[in-house]
DNA sequence: TATGAATGAGAATTCATTCAT
DNA sequence: TATGAATGAATTCTCATTCAT
């Protein structure tokens, strides 16, 4: 990705955190990214679509951190536990991050279209749902609802831990405890 | 309260909830409330005070319906069913309402003054947790997890409700077993 | 009239015919009327519609100096020679205003809607014309063709007239010898 | 001419016409060229220099196709309506180019030099104009007036014939009827 | 108290032109 | 000579707020 588009996402990303994004003019965006005005639509044809670059942007970074390590569908709990510990512990790290997706996600700005390119890389996800639901192995519920369910718990376990900035020894055990209730609250 | 102050509340309600509030400019509201441009800022000192006035009067509309009815602190199942019922039903009747009061709460178009006033009304609740947890009835961790928890369960069950516009039998069988499903996940 | 759009529209024909239509801002006009530069928007919606003010505005007041005198139908060179006449004076009484017209007749600035408006205010001419063509007064082609040719004709002869700025004794024995040419050229 | 030059040139045309001078900017020239956007201005030191070259092209090819045929200043009339015929099979022919060249004409874009330019190239044709009123050939008014209607009502004959899309026969007839009341107005 | 015309700072976006490669 | 990313001044239009009536 060019040197530029790079500054100007890192700079929408600063200022969105920071101000809102009603407050952050492109003008400004241009200004902290240290290019001028124009340039930021050479990369972005619109305001709108670079909110919709930073958002797909935030999302694969977030994604990316949870969906590492070496559980494997097998082990449904470990899975869950090594996804929830990932987000916990990437929101801890990158607080501002977590915090301008958590914002983007209820703000009406993401268009349709990128929310839904988004959701479609998570059909994975939702089949391994589906399928544990299917094998007693999760409540019976509708997969639309448990994972509404599972995604604010998570949520609002790393939103806890962020804000109450967690770390260390102490951060482990909120992971532990909070999975653990987690999980209870969802097996059968 | 006046006439006028509550025809221009209701016109921003109907307004932000259609359109957004940044799409919504003031001169809409007075008009859709068929006032002068001027009279809002008689009523209102400025654009973010009306937005809180129309926060703390949806609260306090949601706040009214959820703790509503006979059971008391002596039978905290039969309490805690009470207000999730009373929410799920007051957010399925007012899908608008509910839809732009969630919005409100992650905008940071609410000042900070205005949420603590909020917050604070809500003691009694915090307390009667406080002591549950104290008790060994719900399980052991902090109060504003807890609280966190909780309160975000039930926003995505009245979300899930209102999206799959559930009513009558549904609707109540959707209660029992969301009501169970939250119960089972905070009592020890 | 409100006094402030009558000064908005008297800046912009000023400007328009000093700067061209492309070369002159809404703001210079704005400021050039001293008004605010919001206040223009307050009495025409855009740029556009403010321009099409312009040429109606112009228009109209052509066509109240053309449509002028004792002569009636009965006459007809008599009559066409008052419209000659008349606007001939118009132009040379009013160079700034006849240039602006002639350019943004030919400039597809005025929104379709505005010059059909203007156009059906003229259908009584063009009956006039047919039932001359049907008598044998004028020369026998279609309508369409012959108003054209009548038009450019007078637009043309005023031009002259405006750039050699003819006045007085000249201008009358101009007049005198351009309408000859024209009936001569257009009755059988 | 350079093979980027003649195609920056159609291209400018092209979009001009369809378009219109103000909302083709040289960025979108230069991509339908299919060049870069900087190699405009290696041929062109200005859009305005761009502009002036589209109106000298298109006003030689114009001019080119209307003097062209066997009659010579021998038989005036003859001359004349090869010249009127000429121009009115151009104008079908080429319609785009046509339109193009009467609104250039009128735009204020071309520039004072060019316009003069063309002019002087015309000096032969005024020369014969002014002889020919001498010999009390043409009608006894000024030439440039006499030039004037003469160049309008041609104009408008090609954009009556354009604009009703004449063709074959009825083009032919046309002409001479369009002729035949051109010179019954210019001659004694 | 109610009105609504007036204000002017500020927003997103465009575009002719430059210049390093 | 050709390229196209970068520039930044300029443009149209919006809107919260004021204030004279």
């Amino acid at each position: 990705m060019s040197d530029k588009k790079t500054q100007l996402l890192e700079a929408a990303i600063d200022l969105f955190s920071k101000e809102g994004f009603w407050n952050t003019s492109t003008a400004r965006i241009s200004k902290h990214a240290k290019v001028a005005t124009g340039t930021l639509f050479n990369y972005f044809p619109s305001k709108e679509a670079l909110i919709d670059e930073v958002y797909v942007t935030l999302k694969h970074e977030a994604m990316d951190a949870m969906f590492q390590g070496p559980a494997g569908p097998d082990d449904l709990e470990a899975l869950f536990k090594q996804v929830y510990v990932n987000y916990v512990r990437w929101g801890v790290a990158n607080p501002v991050r977590f915090k301008l997706l958590e914002q983007l996600k209820l703000s009406d700005l993401v268009s349709q279209e990128t929310q839904q390119r988004i959701y479609s890389e998570l059909s994975d996800t939702k089949e391994l749902f589906r399928s544990a639901i299917r094998d007693g192995k999760l409540v019976d519920v509708t997969v639309d609802y448990l994972t509404a369910l599972i995604t604010v718990n998570i949520e609002t376990s790393v939103k806890y831990a962020v804000d109450n900035k967690l770390k260390g020894k102490a951060l482990d055990k909120f992971c532990d405890k909070g999975f653990a209730l987690l999980w209870k609250g969802i097996t059968p």
